[in-house]
This record gives structure tokens, C-alpha cells and sequence, in this order.
RNA sequence: GCCGGUGUGGCUCAGGGGUAGAGCAGCGCACUCGUAAUGCGCAGGCCAACAGUUCAAAUCUGUUCACCGGCUCCA
């Protein structure tokens, strides 16, 4: 007899094996939306036919995991589809990824997004015949068999470590795969495909390129539509179209991936870095600035040629080797080698915005958020090795405070650890890597560790800021390093009287600023709160030739109070110009008329509150005195 | 760099072997207007570049460049 449990439900079997459909029909988990269930712990199929009593419990399809196996499913289905419409495919890998799935197919010819259609119409075809799903193990060598024309799967075969495999089949089609699968296609309704590009073979680009299709599935048709929104949202924020339409910078063909910022876009950059300056003089923070381009013999005692100089570009100056600098630390080492450092000027830090340049392949780049040069708000920060602790958690605390608290992001931490291509004894990483894990842990931070993608001179962390669309971008980073220094013969004199190697931190917050600002256009769809606002207030004059002198007369008092403002001088009626500042995102627009002119008044409307009436200049200067600005 | 797609006036896009079109923006004129689009008119493009096929190419073919979606890589 055969007994299961679920919480304190149980029930009896009288045979020696059973269907688990039939254990959870019994236990009563049964409903419309149970696509699987767990064995002991062990998602299976439904159709899994058990010999042992245990416990049980139903996976509904609006579940995360029932969602990942439903996903996983719709996967297969498409395959189906794509197996009957493109005979002789072969199939890669299809897993449920994150908002979805993908299959990586090698099929004869190509498939275009203009295909996808087709396959889902194919697809729906599968599902509404309620094409059974059915598993089977197989002993490697007749799995081997079994796939004998298919390479790819071949190859996945050989590598499993287990005596027997599973293959899940649905009529025509049959795939390598671990399950669990919903019993049937009729289970799956709400998809959609979505996209297709290239993949290399297990992501390894020295591999064929083979074709993914991108798709998705929800437990419900309102999810799927929801989400179907939420892309189509992402699409109205992207910072390539709001900086078009806001006028903040611009690519040109004569230079890919090195973008131009225009006046309002500078604005914004401007106060970004204003803000930063005030922050990293109250942090104890010196600025410096060093040169573009520089002697080749300085990257390669620097070790960037040996590590980076792929990344690199390269000039000449008088027939003798240059640089363009890619990072910042070697003109910074120069500047702290100007003079005999004491322990007592320890930790100096040495702030620089530095443009570098680094050479991306053509097909990464995008809008501001990957380009070919950028800004880093660079910190190169020396330090003897006691301050290590103290002065990695004064960082963490300066980024804690601009990301949640300037701009409201959510942010995650990871530790990166040695790479294979870097400098250095096992030792010296062994000393870093726990000191910058002694930081975190002490601060009582999570983080999660990211082998081997430190820097090649050192491991460091990394903060992620999650965007609205959900992904993150890598911005702040705290680098420790033990190799600069010894390199370039970086000494401070100790208490002891003798010379010493100082620690070399390389931080930044913003990451790039380019790319920061692109992370910030997205975050706030193009309506910058008012102390970054490229324009703060836009006057509206009612009539454009009566009211010009009065709303001329409100710019001078602003330009000297260094807001930001324009005056819209066009002879249109109130409710046009309303909507074009509002279609600029601008915070404030003061409407003045007669009314205005006269009472020596400004009617203020903002942005998202509407119409707030008429006031005194005091008491607008009031009002936007109330704003949040970091800057103040 | 790789795979696929795209490239037409400032912007968004239609057209597609017979010599280029719309809406918005711009300019002009009229209206002088109170919180999300006033009307009429004018002007603006060697259809990404270069080669080729053709009597004829924006349209077909090839190459290059840029952009878009991914992959790999990455701040």
C-alpha cells in the first residue's frame, strides 16, 4: 500500500504504483490549473507513475515555478511548430528564461520576425488539438541513437553525467529534457513571440551562430496583455527617443558611439556634475585632471598593454608611440608621485571626471548607455593598508546615498573575483578579496559573488541599478588594487620613518555619466525632477506681443537666480504653448496675461499637479525653494 | 566582430523600374486668444554611400557605412 501526504491530508493506495495525476485527485489539489506536481520535493509530470508513498503537492500554472514549467512548454510547442513548418531543423537549447522563453534552432534557410505569425498560428493549431506531451528514459547510448542526426543534442548527451536520460515527445517532435512538462498542449494559451536574432552555440561566439526565437507565456490572457504593455512602455522611455524628442544629445554616422550633447543636455550633465563636486568636497575629496593621450611606455608599465590593449586606441605624436587613455589611474599615480607623500596625507584622494575612450565593437553600442568614450567620475584613492576597511565602507555609504536617496534607485551588490587574464600573486588577491568581503559583511551588506570578473589588476564590487524596465546596469564600482603601485614605485613614508606601498582604491559612482544620465532618462521617462530639469520653468506669455516685456522681465530675475528658464515667444494660442511644455516634461509653467502683468503676479502650473493659480514672484520662489535639490 | 532586420525632407512614416508623397515641425499671412494641438499658404529631399544591371534605379543586384533586435563583450 502505498501512502501520501499533503499537510495533514493524506491518502491510500491499494497497488504497487500509481499516477500522481490520481494522487493529487485524490488528495483533493486537483483544479484547471494544476499543470504538475512535486514528488518529495521533485517537480514531475503529472503522467509520472510512482512506487513509493511521500508527500505531494500540486504546481499551479500561476505559480513561479508552475509559470517556468509553462514557459518551458510553450518552448517545446513552438519547436513543434517550427519542426512541421521547416522540416529538418535541429534544435539547440530552449529554456524559460525571465518574462519568457527562447529556442535556439538551426533551420535550412532563415526565419525573419515577418515568420513568427505563422509559427504562432501553427502553434495555437498544436495546442487546440491538445497534442499529449509524453516522457520517456532512455539509457545514453539509444538516447545517442535515438538523436543520432542531431548534433546538437548529440553533444549535450555525451556531457550528461547520469546512466539514463529523458526525452520528452509531442507528436512529430521529440527533444533531449530534463522536465517537467505540462501533460498536454492544450494547457497553453497565452503566448506570444516576439523577437528573433542570432545566438552562438552554448554562447560561445566560436561557435555556429544559430537562430533564437524569443517568446513568452502567462497563466492568463490579462498577464500576457499586461505585459505586451509594459514592452511597449519600455519603448516610449528609451533615453535614444526621449533624448531626441527633448533635445539632449544626438550620434552621428561621423562618429559612431561618441555622442554630442546639446545645450539642454549639457544642462543636465552640468548639474549632475555639480551635484557630484559639492558631494565629494564634503567626502574630503581633491580634484585633479590629467591628459588624453600619453606615452605608450606609461600603459605598458601600467600592464594595459599587456591586459587592455584591444580595447585601446593608439596615436603617434613626433613619430614617437602614444595612447589615448582608457582609464585614469596611470596620469593619477603620476600626480601622487610629485612629491614625497607622509602617512599623515593618507588617504588622499584624488578625484578626476576623465574622458576615456575605449574601443567597442561595432555591434554593442547603443544610444549613451555603451559608447566608445565616456566620462568616469574616477576617484583614484591611496591608503595604507589599515584604511582598507574604513575607507571602502565611507564609499559604500556615498553610493547608498546618491542611489536610493538622490535618485530613488534599488540597487544590488556583487563581489567580482580574480579573472583568468590579470596580475599579481595569489596571495595579493587573497589579502584584497577578503578585505573588500570583510567591508561588505560588516556593513551588514548582501551581495552576491561574481567569479572571476574582476579587473585585471584587482577584484572589486559592483553596484547594479535596476532601471524601469527591470534591468540592471553596473554603475559604481570600488576597485582594489595592489599592483598599480608596486609598479609604478608608489611609496608614502610610514610613522616608522621608512618607505612604504600604499593601497590604491579605484572608485566611481556614476560609472559614466553618459550612461548614467541614458539610466536616468529611462527612470524618469524624460521628466527630470526640478533641480536637474534642463528647463525649470517655462514662461507662457498669453499674448505674445503685449506680455513679451513682462515675461522678459521674470527670465532676467531667474537667469540671476541661475534657474534654468525660456520664454515660448510664438504667436500661439495658451493652450498649444501649455501643451508643448508639457510635452517637454517641463516642471513649471507660469501663464501670465493681464491679469499677471498687472498685480505683478505669475499664474503656475506644474507639470503633474495642474493649474495651482495665481501668486506673488516671492511666493513661487517659495514654493520651488521647497523642491528637492541636493545641490542647495 | 557575428546572426537577422532597417536606412525616403528636422521628426514620424507611405510609396516602390518611368524620374518623390503625407502628417507634424519650420517660414509667411490672418486670428489676439486664460491652462494639452486656430486656419490658410509657402518652402524643404541628388530616397545612407559607392559600384553594377537596364533605354530608364529611390525601387533590382553587389559592396561599404550607420542604426535597430539579439549573441559575445562591457562602464
Amino acid at each position: 500500500m502505498l501512502v501520501f501526504k499533503h499537510g495533514d491530508k493524506e491518502c491510500n493506495f491499494d497497488s504497487d504504483s500509481v499516477i500522481l495525476h490520481d494522487v493529487v485527485k485524490a488528495l483533493g489539489l486537483d483544479n484547471k490549473k494544476v499543470i504538475a506536481a512535486k514528488f518529495n520535493d521533485d517537480a514531475m509530470d503529472l503522467s509520472r507513475v510512482i512506487s513509493e508513498g511521500g508527500n505531494v503537492e500540486a504546481i499551479s500554472v500561476d505559480s513561479p515555478e508552475g509559470l517556468e514549467i509553462l514557459r518551458h512548454s510553450t518552448a517545446h510547442l513552438m519547436a513543434q511548430a517550427v519542426l512541421r513548418l521547416y522540416p529538418g531543423t535541429h534544435f539547440g537549447v530552449g529554456p524559460s528564461i525571465k518574462d519568457g522563453f527562447y529556442y535556439d534552432i538551426d533551420v535550412a534557410g532563415t526565419i525573419t520576425e515577418a515568420d513568427l505569425p505563422k509559427i504562432e498560428a501553427e502553434m495555437r493549431k498544436i495546442s487546440g488539438a491538445g497534442e499529449k506531451v509524453t516522457r520517456e528514459d532512455l539509457a545514453k547510448d539509444e538516447a545517442l541513437k535515438f538523436f543520432a542526426d542531431d548534433p546538437y543534442k548529440t553533444e549535450l548527451i555525451t556531457e550528461i553525467d547520469a546512466p539514463t536520460v529523458s526525452v520528452y515527445k509531442q507528436g512529430e517532435y521529440a527533444d533531449l529534457c530534463r522536465g517537467p512538462h505540462v501533460p498536454d498542449a492544450s494547457k497553453i494559451h497565452n503566448f506570444k513571440l516576439l523577437s528573433i536574432a542570432g545566438a552562438y552555440w552554448r554562447g560561445d561566439e566560436k561557435n555556429k551562430m544559430l537562430t533564437r526565437i524569443y517568446g513568452t507565456a502567462f497563466a492568463t490572457p490579462d498577464e500576457l496583455k499586461e505585459y505586451v504593455k509594459r514592452i511597449e512602455e519600455a519603448k516610449l522611455r528609451d533615453h535614444r527617443k526621449i533624448g531626441k524628442d527633448l533635445d539632449l544629445f544626438s550620434l552621428h554616422e561621423e562618429g559612431p558611439g561618441f555622442p554630442f550633447f546639446h545645450p539642454k543636455g549639457m544642462a543636465i550633465m552640468n548639474t549632475l556634475i555639480d551635484f557630484w563636486r559639492r558631494e565629494h568636497v564634503k567626502r574630503g575629496y581633491t580634484e585633479i585632471k590629467t591628459p588624453q593621450i600619453l606615452d605608450r611606455s606609461l600603459w605598458i608599465r601600467s600592464g594595459h598593454w599587456d591586459h587592455y590593449r584591444d580595447n585601446m586606441y593608439f596615436t603617434e605624436i613626433d613619430e614617437k608611440p602614444y595612447a589615448i587613455k582608457p582609464m585614469n589611474c596611470p596620469g593619477s599615480i603620476l600626480v601622487y608621485k610629485t612629491q614625497l607623500r607622509s602617512y599623515r596625507d593618507l588617504p588622499m584622494r584624488l578625484a578626476e571626471l576623465g574622458l576615456v575612450h575605449r574601443h567597442e565593437r561595432s555591434g554593442v553600442l547603443h544610444g549613451l548607455m555603451r559608447v566608445r568614450c565616456f566620462t568616469q567620475d574616477d576617484s583614484h584613492t591611496y591608503i595604507t593598508p589599515e584604511q582598507i576597511k574604513e575607507e571602502v565602507t565611507a564609499i559604500m555609504e556615498l553610493d547608498k546615498y546618491v542611489y536610493t536617496e538622490v535618485f530613488g534607485f534599488k540597487y544590488s551588490v556583487e563581489l567580482s573575483t580574480r579573472p583568468e587574464d590579470s596580475m599579481g600573486t595569489d596571495e595579493q588577491w587573497e589579502a584584497a578579496e577578503s578585505a573588500l568581503r570583510d567591508a561588505l559583511e560588516s556593513t551588514n551588506t548582501p551581495y552576491t559573488i561574481n567569479p572571476g570578473d574582476g579587473a585585471f589588476y584587482g577584484p572589486k564590487i559592483d553596484f547594479h541599478l535596476e532601471d524601469c524596465i527591470g534591468r540592471t546596469w553596473q554603475c559604481g564600482t570600488i576597485q582594489l588594487d595592489f599592483q598599480m603601485p608596486g609598479r609604478f614605485d608608489v611609496t608614502y613614508i610610514g610613522e616608522d620613518g621608512a618607505e612604504h606601498t600604499p593601497v590604491m582604491i579605484h572608485r566611481v559612482v556614476f560609472g559614466s555619466i553618459e550612461r548614467f544620465m541614458g539610466i536616468l532618462i529611462e527612470h524618469y521617462a524624460g521628466a527630470f525632477p526640478y533641480w536637474l530639469a534642463p528647463v525649470q520653468i517655462k514662461i507662457v506669455p498669453i499674448n505674445a506681443a503685449s506680455h513679451m516685456d513682462y515675461a522678459k522681465e521674470l527670465q532676467a530675475k531667474f537667469m540671476n537666480l541661475g534657474l534654468r528658464s525660456e520664454i515660448d515667444t510664438r504667436d500661439e494660442k495658451l493652450g498649444r504653448k501649455i501643451r508643448d511644455a508639457q510635452l517637454q516634461k517641463v516642471p513649471y509653467m507660469l501663464v501670465v496675461g493681464d491679469k499677471e502683468k498687472e498685480a505683478h503676479t505669475v499664474g503656475v502650473r506644474e507639470r503633474s499637479k495642474g493649474d495651482l493659480g495665481s501668486m506673488s514672484l516671492e511666493e513661487f520662489k517659495d514654493l520651488l525653494s521647497k523642491e528637492f535639490n541636493p545641490i542647495h
